[in-house]
DNA sequence: AAGTTTGACAACCGCGCAGGT
DNA sequence: AACCTGCGCGGTTGTCAAACT
């Protein structure tokens, strides 16, 4: 037994544009009685439309707290470094932007902003630090936490080791995909676990304006107060520790000293070592002569659990190429230095 | 002035998830 | 367990006006 046909694909109800008189006769009678059961709400209100189509007409269009206007600077910064993080997660970022709407901050990314970095990134070509891996097969149950993006392709092979750009903030997902081969040990499950842990933990972050629970549960469980006082606390900024992406590409970064070889400030990797040690998986984090690795032998704590778990990864951190990188270079790379 | 292209935004569509039966 | 229902999400398409030729 199928499942009912959407109201949509009967013919006799009105398509596109919606007129005044639709608008009033919707928005009266979500006044009168909320904002509940789409599906019977066209018959219900005299509308000869589809529950769906009534839905998506009053949360981007009517709502009463629908802000009008163009984004402002600080909301396309925000944007920005959102989608950076959370790839094209329409709903989680317009979360954050109060007045907005999903549908308005994806069309204003793919209109104004995906064009905008591109070109920025095309001329401005950065230093290689983490390298990406390849896109590889996808893990059960993470398609829902790490969305495949449309920017990012198979075909965007050469941008691995060329610079940062909008594009690569989505390496965030397809690394974690891509560090899931099809074979699921204990240890992947430890490991995926460990991630799951901090993505929701940023995810609540995100979503949650006063988020001082949540950092002190991050805090409470890693090294970084040690880097990143309190008081600087910026729940973003964390989604590099379970997301894969360079720390310093968020959040302003302090260049520290823990790592003798070079500038870079690794506190990030502290923090998900104690994590996989939690999960009993850190004597599995070294590989080869990468970062982690490093990191390691200098009693620091490797990275990432899930960046560099995966047995069959490649293209490990070059530190070579990141320790030849002047700190003057390194800022270059930074998207918000504080003043 | 007319036709064409481009950009911006609104709306549609299909899919997947969660909760209920 | 299987199915139904409603909803939310993200990708895609449609529409219209402005810019361009």
């Amino acid at each position: 037994m199928g499942r009912k046909p959407c109201c949509s694909k009967r013919e006799d109800l009105n398509r596109g544009a919606w007129t005044a008189h639709e608008d009033i006769t919707l928005t009266n009678y979500i006044h009168t009685h909320g904002e509940i059961g789409w599906r019977s709400l066209p018959k219900k209100a005299g509308l000869n439309r589809c529950g769906k189509s009534c839905r998506l007409r009053w949360l981007n269009y009517l709502r009463p707290d629908i802000k009008r206007g163009n984004i402002s600077p600080d909301e396309e910064d925000l944007i920005i470094r959102m989608h950076r993080l959370l790839g094209n997660r329409w709903a989680l970022i317009a979360g954050r932007l109060p007045g907005r709407t999903d549908n308005e901050i994806k069309n204003y990314w793919n209109t104004h902003l995906s064009k905008k970095l591109a070109l920025s990134t095309s001329t401005a070509p950065m230093p290689t630090t983490h390298v990406p891996l390849q896109k590889s097969h996808s893990f059960p149950g993470m398609e829902k936490l790490s969305p495949p993006s449309q920017n990012y392709s198979e075909d965007d092979g050469d941008k691995h080791c060329k610079m940062r750009s909008a594009s690569d903030n989505e390496m965030s997902s397809d690394v974690l995909g891509g560090m899931m081969q099809t074979s699921i040990g204990d240890e992947e499950e430890a490991a995926l676990d460990v991630s799951r842990s901090w993505r929701q933990l940023l995810e609540e972050s995100l979503l949650d304006e006063d988020s001082e629970v949540v950092e002190n549960q991050i805090l409470s469980s890693s090294n970084l107060n040690d880097s990143y006082p309190v008081e600087s606390f910026d729940p973003l900024s964390f989604s590099c520790i379970d997301f894969g992406v360079e720390l310093e590409d968020i959040y302003p970064v302090q260049i520290t000293q823990n790592n003798p070889s070079d500038n870079i400030d690794h506190s990030d990797c502290l923090a998900t070592y104690n994590a996989a040690e939690q999960a009993g998986i850190a004597d599995k984090l070294q590989q080869g002569n990468n970062c982690a690795e490093q990191m390691r032998q200098m009693e620091l704590g490797p990275l990432d659990p899930l960046f560099y778990y995966e047995k069959n990864w490649e293209d490990s951190v070059d530190m070579t190429a990141l320790c030849k990188s002047s700190e003057e270079e390194y800022l270059d790379i930074l998207v918000d230095i504080p003043n």
